[in-house]
DNA sequence: CAGTTTATGTCAGCCTTGTTGACTTTCCAA
DNA sequence: TTGGAAAGTCAACAAGGCTGACATAAACTG
């Protein structure tokens, strides 16, 4: 039976985990659940601005980053620079980020927030840490800690994906 | 400074722990690029037949539960009809998905992989599999589960949310 | 049985956000 | 001084959300 096809975890020391497919389907589709709450809140916040998701996204990089260039952005959200572009007009238009023409190189656009565009950041951010504190709270500080273990490897895994496409050709 | 806003996570026993605003922070960043990440392989499969991510989400669901009805598809993934009419015609059309009249009531129907679709469905779960089998494996079997427990609890909250959302008329 | 509700499907039109391709302007660096 | 990188813009298109309107068949209800 495909009942019993387990797949053997080899970890770092501690022995073993098994786990069957039923086990990582059920995980795969939390992982769509959770992740639907984790966006559900800043979506409402920002249907109020008629904004969409890949304006949060600009926004929680430029927050993080502060006069990050649109190069940079771009290599980080991984779209066309049309599509940051598109995104980008009407948060600079709206006055939620800054341009400001490179010094060194004046052909870079550094990007900042204004203090609209970090009071929307806090607004986003605010939620979505709510959300991830009341998950915590609910599963207890020791698998808090396993979570980030198990998520900063999903991430690592992307990010070197994500730097070999940039590298080789294959894009 | 923000730099010490902490969160007392009261968890349940085994003590406290504490985050910062910015260790949170990079934990929804960690949830950005785990999920594109998460995604990467199939939306790849999905692309030689033409297919997105609603594509995905349906067989996904078809598969786990075999027979089911659209009506009980639209409530899980949370879309409209039309949205989703458009995918299941395209499937069906494409020889992945049976849609058969119902027995008891004939106004419903009831949907099932075909041998084509099933195929379809393993492809993709094996991909997101595979990649989560690479992130338990790096994590090891003590991270792994907390991950599960902390993401259960994520997908428990998003389940209530959007079980009320059904249930009162805020939508 | 008549009327209403439910389940499904479909048409038309709109929005966001992704894509490609072509082109311009600016300006650094060899 | 000139080639090419960085940035921006225009146009066109596609996927996949949405709303609203409407059609049909089946089931339920008084």
């Amino acid at each position: 039976m495909a009942d019993r096809n387990v797949a053997n975890l080899m970890g770092r020391g501690e022995g073993l985990l098994f786990l069957t497919d039923e086990q990582l389907r059920r995980g795969i589709e939390a992982m769509f659940f959770a992740y639907r709450g984790f966006t559900a809140d800043p979506d409402r916040i920002l249907q109020d601005y008629g904004y969409g998701r890949a304006h949060h996204r600009a926004i929680h990089f430029i927050n993080r980053s502060q006069g990050t260039t649109v190069n940079n952005l771009l290599s980080i959200l991984g779209v066309t620079k049309q599509s940051l572009n598109r995104v980008l007009r009407t948060l600079v238009d709206d006055g939620l980020v800054e341009s400001r023409v490179g010094t060194r190189d004046k052909r870079e656009r550094h990007l900042f927030l204004t203090p609209k565009g970090a009071a929307l950041e806090r607004a986003l951010s605010e939620a979505q840490r709510n959300r991830m504190r009341d998950a915590y709270r609910a599963a207890g500080p020791e698998a808090v800690a396993g979570f980030r273990t198990v998520l900063e490897q999903m991430m690592n895994l992307e990010m070197r994906r994500h730097y070999l496409d940039g590298v080789d050709g294959t894009k």
